[in-house]
DNA sequence: CACCGAGTTCCGGTCAGCGGAACTCCGAAG
DNA sequence: CTTCGGAGTTCCGCTGACCGGAACTCGGTG
């Protein structure tokens, strides 16, 4: 649990972030116990985040509300990036029949920002707003590569998470690995997040060079091969990156 | 303005809905004459907000932050929706190569809570995160049609604003539409809230027959017949209607 | 019956938050 | 150059919004 500034602002993000990507509802204990709160304190909170739509109850407890949606949607950098990214991702899609993603960086993890296809089966692990590890996945590892220095040695520098036989756990691998990603704008991983499973992504990468977002393609490797679709992603995420540079050179002589 | 309690969360939500759909960065001088709160007070709190990123730092002022984006897309009711319905609406555009929506009743407005094509021109006046009067356009009468009495009375008693000269605006005749919609399960506009642009929407109904959402398909009215694709819209919109409630049921069974 | 966990209400103490005022900074006008 | 005004920041003492312990209700369980 993050440590949390005793104002009433931080214990609003500690009981928004409660939530995770896959919890649906929550009940008073639950979050009670999530959140570390006092019973009376949690109690008055919740009647007050209600009230505001962040919090919407529901029949087995609270969930995140559908105001929360409405200035999520909004929120503008992000949106702008989606709305501009939606037609490449489609694209990216009707070449390859895969799943495809829009990952960002949030922290030491990928958040997902936008999904296309995989609706047949349960084929990624992914969902909507759902986080992966940094290291363990394609599209965390585009990020990876391209992200300020300071946050690579901090995640070099901790333990790497084994989440499959062939997640890449070894401080020395996953450098190398990167060095690769930072010359090709190209990252694989084959089997690292889950058994089975295999990926291409490619950053966007920002006016400045600074990483925004990266889009991937991942299918089961019985049938798909990510090196066939590298130069598909990796045009997929620069002409993401040049709408994006173009729109904001644009703007900017509003 | 809307009456805001004198709590710090009142406040809260008083700078997070001064940001509107097409605001991009907001001054600090412009959120002080929006919120009416005192500089010191607005000061601290914004950077508050900051601190948890549920406003971000621009280079000209603030902007709603990444967090809340990530909050958003996990509020879990209309997150469900999105991901049930992003296959549909894609096979929507297949069929048809206009504009597809999806939008949600909230107030007396429509929301657009998902899009899809619309990128070669700026056909259609809607954003994600955008408002719409519900009486000037197609996915706005769907919503409507099927929506509790008592706001149909609301709206019906205040002044419907005129915004082409084909707007409907008279009462009587948008009652009638009404009842028309709620028999056929489809809505249409013909240059009502824009000239040039056509429209057909249909309602996505819960297991209760609550309206949840409504989806649509615009295009220009020199190449685009609105009736020619009601049967897909309403397809698209019974078929979410019908995933969701498996869904619930599902789920509930957990 | 007693017990337990979930959720709600009460109430006095206190510190987080309030806002007036004074300040810096910067660009435009004279 | 100086003056001016608007934008943004800091200071500081007052106060009521918020805190949490404790006592409560409610429903299920042995």
């Amino acid at each position: 649990m993050t440590e949390v500034p005793n104002t009433l602002l931080g214990k609003v993000m500690s009981v928004l972030n409660a939530f995770g990507a896959d919890d649906d509802e929550l009940g008073f204990a639950e979050l009670g116990r999530r959140t570390g709160l006092s019973k009376a304190t949690l109690h008055r909170l919740l009647g007050d985040l209600a009230e505001v739509r962040l919090l919407d109850r529901g029949t087995r407890g609270y969930r995140l509300g559908g105001h929360l949606f409405q200035l999520g949607i909004r929120a503008s950098v992000e949106r702008r990036l989606v709305e501009v990214s939606t037609p490449y991702l489609e694209d990216l899609y009707e070449r390859t029949h895969e799943t495809v993603h829009l990952g960002l960086l949030e922290g030491h993890e990928v958040v997902y920002a936008a999904k296309i296809g995989g609706h047949r089966q349960a084929s990624s692990p992914s969902r909507l707003g759902g986080r992966m590890p940094l290291h363990a996945t394609a599209i965390g590892k585009a990020l990876l590569a391209h992200s300020q220095p300071s946050l690579r040695t901090e995640v070099l520098s901790a333990p790497l998470a084994r989440r499959t036989p062939r997640t890449v756990v070894t401080p020395g691998m996953l450098r190398r690995q990167l060095a690769t990603i930072r010359q090709t704008g190209v990252a694989y991983e084959f089997e690292e997040s889950r058994v089975g499973l295999a990926c291409v992504a490619s950053p966007v990468l920002g006016h400045d060079g600074a990483v925004v977002a990266a889009v991937s393609v991942a299918g089961p490797t019985t049938r798909f091969d990510p090196r066939v679709h590298a130069a598909s992603v990796h045009a997929a995420a620069t002409g993401i990156a040049l709408t994006l540079i173009r729109r904001a050179t644009l703007s900017s002589g509003t």
